[in-house]
DNA sequence: CGGAAACTTGAGAGCCATCAACCAGTGTGG
DNA sequence: CCACACTGGTTGATGGCTCTCAAGTTTCCG
């Protein structure tokens, strides 16, 4: 599909990426888990919950990891690398959904339809933590706290969309973007002043609905005003204050 | 706050909010309660599913349903009238986020952080069914099938933002806030082609973050085109085929 | 009847998309 | 080793869609 960058370019800002296949270490990346060892549960609780996780990948640039209409059966915590969803409207032509990073959680979406609504490929190396959403609904249903915190995930992505739909300028678009990706990187332990974009300025411009050109030259414009370094594909913010005000009718975080 | 047309304009087209407060309808309204009395549930638990409900209301138009920032305690369905939600940002400017007709589920996104994240006011007589969610999943915990429908309700509401994410042109975004309109009528028993807008211009406007000028200048010209017929907010559909047409890049129902 | 709100209509401006060309990095094959 | 193609990204010029501003019209309600 598209011609990645080689993996060694990312590594340094992405720790994750360069992750094994560690029985331990997920649990500190996947949010289901994360609950678990956060809200102390019975250790049966525990091992059943994890009798339904399933390691998958790793998926290399530009795979397929589902596609629109597939079956659904399980969602999935990414463990390392990006991927993003995306559909294909009437005239052919990609819309992207999102990107989600380590940590995120896709296909929550599909458990309604029962299909998958959309595409998701890797943007590149790619591991999963999948977890087969009948079985655990059904231990949700003896888990409370499960329960909870499914709610929780599903209630979360509600809100997540309505972040950049509003009918904001191209400026506060891709501040917020970055903003967001920031933050994101933050969460998990990343720097949240230096990352590469795992992405293509095709993708970025696709998903804020602006056009590669316009977003290049935002870039420009951005880096001229000493307020973001970009090289390539590597971000560093260099005043994140003033881009979260640029950002802040997008994010209205009052 | 708006000066709302008097109830008797609107009701030949919205026959649910001529419903009195009659116990019994209202189950072929509420979204969870179709589910129950699909599904054939035991009577112990339909019992104690209806004991979670609570009839509110009348609330009369321009009435806060609830507001943004309040305590989250109860999730609930329209039964009567239209819910306009909506956040105020930054600039102190209204952002519409959706219209919610009767059957229609509102506060699902207001799981996760506790306390609802937007506004929601009645656009005219509005009447609802309210749960207590937390006492909602605790029954859900007993009741497999109630937990399933939570989540397909959920999860449904998380794809529905996405219809109107794209970078459509003004017909294409009107089109098919028009056809959702119908739809979503019809699957109540309304009629499909003739309904009256609840909602004013500046209203449909700013959800499809469009100027009001700009809403009123295709309304007459798809009127013109013999496409729609407007009158106030009486509105008819006199080719659903080219509007639907029309609304495809949007709602890209392949 | 009068005033306010909602809606409509018109003229002009601005943001951003489109089109086109160019540049840079990468891989390939002769 | 270098020409070549290719993809991704940048830069410039032009045009169109939609917003803004302004005024007029209709509807509604006290």
């Amino acid at each position: 599909m598209r011609a990645s960058s080689p993996p060694s370019r990312r590594e340094p800002h992405n720790p994750a990426a360069a992750d094994d296949g560690d029985e331990f270490r997920f649990c500190t990346t996947c949010a289901f888990s994360q609950a678990c060892l956060s809200q102390g549960y019975a250790k049966p609780d525990l091992t059943a919950f994890q009798a339904l996780i399933d390691h998958v990948g790793p998926f290399k640039p530009g795979e397929y990891i589902f596609r629109e209409g597939d079956a659904f059966n399980a969602i999935a915590a990414v463990r390392g690398g990006t991927v993003k969803t995306f559909i294909t409207d009437v005239a052919g032509n990609e819309q992207v959904l999102g990107f989600h990073l380590p940590g995120e959680v896709i296909g929550l979406n599909a458990i309604h339809p029962e299909r998958y609504p959309c595409n998701a490929i890797a943007l590149d190396t790619v591991t999963l933590c999948r977890f087969s959403f009948h079985q655990l609904s059904l231990l949700a249903a003896r888990v409370p706290n499960l329960q909870q915190q499914l709610f929780k995930l599903l209630s979360l992505d509600i809100g997540k969309a309505s972040l950049l739909v509003g009918d904001h300028s191209a400026d506060e678009r891709l501040a917020a973007f970055m903003v967001l990706l920031s933050q994101r990187y933050a969460a998990r332990g990343f720097s949240a002043t230096r990352f590469t974009l795992t992405m293509a300025r095709a993708d970025i411009a696709n998903y804020l609905r602006l056009a590669p050109e316009t977003v290049s030259r935002i870039l420009k414009r951005f880096r001229s005003e000493r307020v973001i370094e970009v090289r390539q594909r590597d971000v560093q913010l260099l005043d994140p204050g003033r881009l979260e005000a640029l950002a802040r009718p997008v994010l209205r975080m009052i």
